[in-house]
Parts: structure tokens; sequence; C-alpha cells
DNA sequence: TTGATGATGGCCT
DNA sequence: GGCCATCATCAAG
């Protein structure tokens, strides 16, 4: 039963020490994990329900691939639970940050299940179409959450900006990840994670489910 | 400075 | 499925 009205002392954000895991069971472990942003606006917060992987420096569809360290990767080499932000074509694309320091690793978040906050979230993506638009991919959720670049390397695990405890997931599906075909043999890799049959799952491709 | 390049999304046929 | 807007980023010149 979701309440009407989400009390902010509701979404406390987790412990720090949850980020610490390894890349693809942060992943997976993700998955189910409310994802919020609290602005002058208002709250928005919703479930996560699409995650993949990078794996640099042997990644080839990561960022960090080779190890390169630039102004645009540099909070990949420091320690997990930080925000990596970045922007794709016209769009804000959010990232955890995972792995030890020194170990550039990351997991995008794809897609979202919306949880609170829902009129501002159609307010903000300018749309008046069903639910699952809102946020059923990288870039419509993070219009949806208000998350801008300007949140780069922010802690995941403090306000404004945080995951929260969510609820438990029953299956979920594992593929290749999305929008990588020029990355080689990284195209391929089986790292994108989302939860077995959710509307809400991003439309692009869904070999694998 | 400049040019090439996208971990996308929305609209079109 | 195709097309492309539009811009941060980065490496080369």
């Amino acid at each position: 039963m979701i309440p009407k009205k989400v009390d902010r002392l509701l979404l406390q954000p987790i412990d720090s020490s949850f980020f610490d895991m390894p890349t693809l069971e942060l992943a997976r472990s993700l998955l189910g994990k409310l994802l919020v942003k609290e602005t002058r606006a208002g709250i928005t917060a919703g479930w996560i329900v699409e995650t993949e992987g990078y794996i640099g420096p042997a990644d080839r569809a990561a960022h960090s691939y080779g190890n390169r360290r630039t102004a645009r990767t540099d909070v990949m080499f420091g320690p997990p639970g930080y925000v990596y932000t970045y922007v794709m074509h016209t769009h804000c694309l959010i990232n955890v940050v995972s792995g030890p320091v020194n170990h550039p690793e990351v997991v995008l978040i794809r897609a979202l299940e919306p949880f609170c906050g829902i009129e501002l979230m159609y307010a903000r993506r300018g749309t008046d179409k069903r639910k699952e638009e809102l946020t059923n991919g990288p870039g419509k959720l993070t219009k949806a959450l208000g998350i801008e670049k300007a949140d780069y390397g922010r802690p995941l695990f403090a306000r404004p900006l945080f995951v929260a405890e969510g609820k438990e997931i029953e299956s979920v599906s594992v593929g290749r990840r999305i929008g990588i075909e020029n990355s080689g043999e990284a195209r391929d890799y089986p790292w994108r994670f989302w939860v077995s049959g959710n509307r809400f799952v991003s439309k692009t491709r869904r070999q694998g489910e």
C-alpha cells in the first residue's frame, strides 16, 4: 500500500557500506532499491528496475576503458557510492561509482518504477502519456527526478540525492547491455540486469528475457 | 580552436 | 525500423 503523502522521514539514505561490493553484485543489489531526489519543488523517488555494470579498465564499453582518467571519469577512481553523471546528446545519465579506490567501475541506472512525486515527474517530463514513459530509460528518469550534471560527485548515501531501502525482488533477468554496438567484444558481456517482467524496464531490445 | 563521437529519445514512415 | 536534434567531452592540431 502506497501512502498518499510520503513522509520525508520515511525515506532514509542507505549506509555508505552498502556500496562496498563487486560491481556486478551491486548492479543486482540496486534492483528494488529506491532512488530519491529532494529538491525545492518536492520529493521524487522510484524503485530501480534496470541497471548495467561498466567495469573499467578492461571493458571497452566503459568510459574508463584503459584506465583513462579525465575530468569526466575522475570520480570513478574514488571510493564507491558517489554519483557519476554525464551528458549524452541532450540527456543526463546517472551512474553509481563502485569498486575500490583506483578501480574505475560504475553501475548505470537505466530505469525506475515511479514511487512518489509522480505529478512532479509528469511536469518535468512535459508529457501526459502513460506512467511507464516517465522513467523507462536512463535519460528519462534523470529528467523525471530532476537529476543534472551538477549532481556529479555527490554521495548517494546522503541527501538530497540518495539510495534508500525499497522492496524485495522475486526474479532478476540478465542480458547484453544497450547501445554499445561499437565496443567490440564487450558488447556481448551479460552485464545488464532488470526486474523480470517489470513494465518500467526500457523498451529497447529485451532479449534474454 | 576544431572536429568526431556518442551508455538517448522523440518523432516519422 | 530510420532519422536526427544538439552538446559535453576529448584529443589532435
